[in-house]
DNA sequence: CCGTTATATAATTGATCTATTATATAACTA
DNA sequence: TAGTTATATAATAGATCAATTATATAACGG
C-alpha cells in the first residue's frame, strides 16, 4: 500500500501534524497556515503539497487563494491498517491473560 | 509529542510495517524476521531498533535470541492524536450536512 | 575450550527530506 | 495597465535515512 507510505511519513513531521491540528478548526488559505510557524512560506506550501499527496488535505481554487480543508480517506486508510495491530494486541493480551490464569493456581 | 514522531515515521517504512504485519501473528526473533525479506540481519535490526524506540513493539532476552512482540503503547498514542482529526472530519460532514439541507429546498 | 549461531555495532555510501533564497505566475485593486 | 497579494516552483545546501560490508559480542553445543 503505497498511500499508507505517503500517510503515516507525512504525519511523521511535526509542523505537518500541526497544520492537520489547525485544519481541524476549519478550512484556512496558505498564508492564514504559515502565519503561527516560524517558516517560510514555500516551506508550508511544500508540506500542503506533501499533505495533500498523502490524501489528507483537499485545496479549492478561490480566486488568488486556495483554501485548505481536512480529506477523510487517508484517516480510514491508517484507521484500517492500525486496526489489524490493535486485533493483535488483544489477543496477545488475551493469551497472557490466559497463562496468568492457568499460573495463578499453581504458583 | 516526540513520540508520535518516531510511531509515525517508524510506521511510514513498509517493511516495518511487515515487521509489524508478521508480529501480529506471534513473537518472532531476529533471524526469523530475517528470513522472509530480502535484506540483510543488520538491516532487519536496525529497523528493529526503530520500531523499539518508537514503542512498537519490546524484546525479550532468551539465551542467544531476542524474541520481539507487538508493544500497546505507541499505538494507543497514534489513535488517541488520529481521534482528533476524526472528530473534526466528522464535524465538518456534519456541517457540510447541513449546509446541503439547507440549499436543497432552495434549489 | 572451540566452533557455531544469534544478534549488535561501526563505517560508509547513496538517496531522500527539509529549509532557504530567488523567481515565476496569476488574480485582484487602484 | 501597474503594482500588490497569494501561491507555486526551481536551485541548492545540510541533515537524516536506509542499506551494505565488516566486525564484535555473547551464549550454546560438543
Amino acid at each position: 500500500m503505497p498511500n499508507l507510505d505517503a500517510a503515516f511519513s507525512a504525519l511523521a513531521d511535526p509542523t505537518r501534524r500541526a497544520i492537520l491540528a489547525r485544519l481541524a478548526l476549519g478550512e484556512a488559505t496558505v498564508m492564514e497556515l504559515v502565519e503561527p510557524f516560524d517558516l517560510t512560506q514555500p516551506a508550508i506550501s511544500r508540506h500542503l503539497k506533501v499533505l495533500e499527496g498523502a490524501g489528507l488535505i483537499v485545496r479549492r481554487v478561490e480566486g488568488t487563494k486556495r483554501p485548505c480543508r481536512l480529506a477523510p480517506s487517508a484517516v480510514a486508510e491508517i484507521d484500517q491498517w492500525l486496526a489489524m495491530l490493535r486485533r493483535a494486541l488483544e489477543t496477545n493480551y488475551d493469551r497472557l491473560d490466559s497463562v496468568l490464569a492457568t499460573m495463578k493456581p499453581e504458583q
